[in-house]
DNA sequence: ATGGCTACGATCCGTAGA
């Protein structure tokens, strides 16, 4: 089975070039963030011509996630249950078994701010609704854009984005909170190339001088990590024009390895 | 120089992203 995520920063303007990378990628479940639109506005039809379901969690102009599968889904849950947030940042699943949930997490905006409060309260939510769930699911992948660079190595500068938003040590604390519910993070369980981001900033050429953050990740637990082949970042959808300021992480999990 | 793009909603700029 293959899974993957992105953010597709609106739906609206990337659904052709969405449409384009189901078509060559095929992933059994496609997780994405920054729908930036809400169910009347979301393209289920297109989707379902390409062979692919959604269940939606919408919102107008910010956030709004989405789960695609090409097999059945179920279960459906939205949001973080018990935590209170108008913002739609979470939909979870149920998949062959496996429990898929898409996050959207806080950017934070800076150290400090309201919006970092927010954001470090948010993964607190996060971590005791993972732990929950992988009790009664421990086939449990989870998916998305987490808004932070868990290391040094995945900053292409660590010295101007030392203690910035999205490298700092409470986010990082909070980063491995999540793994030690019983996650492991799929990119690192291989081998990889130097220098892997999953973002590039839209000013300033970001992507031409590989100036990126790795901040979309997928998260499965030690039973999947078991079966887990392979786990990469797909730069190609950046290089087209007008592109998403994100790239697709997947993963392929295969029978035991 | 704290800028620089991009998307959105409601205009012809402000908010937000990361």
């Amino acid at each position: 089975m293959k899974l993957a995520a992105w953010n597709v920063n609106s739906i609206k303007v990337r659904l052709p070039q969405l449409l384009d990378w189901l078509a060559g990628a095929r992933p059994d479940v496609l997780c994405l963030q920054e729908l930036k639109t809400e169910e009347p506005k979301y393209p289920r039809a297109e989707l379902e011509a390409a062979g692919y379901a959604s269940v939606v969690n919408g919102q107008k102009t910010y956030n709004g996630v989405a789960i695609l599968s090409r097999l059945p889904l179920s279960e459906v849950a939205l949001d973080i249950p018990g935590f209170a947030d108008e913002q739609k940042r979470v939909i979870a699943g149920t998949v062959e078994g496996t429990r898929v949930v898409c996050v959207y997490c806080p950017n934070g905006q800076a150290v400090g701010s309201d919006k970092y409060a927010y954001k470090l309260r948010w993964f607190a939510a996060l971590r005791d609704y993972l732990a929950e769930q992988l009790k009664s699911h421990p086939r449990l992948a989870v998916l998305g854009d987490f808004n932070v660079a868990p290391e040094d190595r995945d900053v292409h500068d660590p010295k101007a984005w030392e203690g910035q938003v999205h490298v700092s040590l409470p986010e990082r604390e909070a980063w491995r909170a999540l793994l030690a519910t019983g996650l492991k993070d799929s990119f690192r369980l291989f081998e990889q190339p130097e220098k892997t981001y999953s973002w590039w900033d839209y000013r300033m050429m970001g992507f031409r001088r590989n100036a990126g953050l790795r901040i979309d990740h997928i998260l499965i637990s030690e039973a999947l990590a078991r079966e887990c082949a392979s786990s990469t970042v797909d730069k190609a959808p950046r290089k087209l024009e007008r592109p998403s300021d994100h790239a697709p992480v997947v993963v392929e999990l295969s029978a035991a390895r």
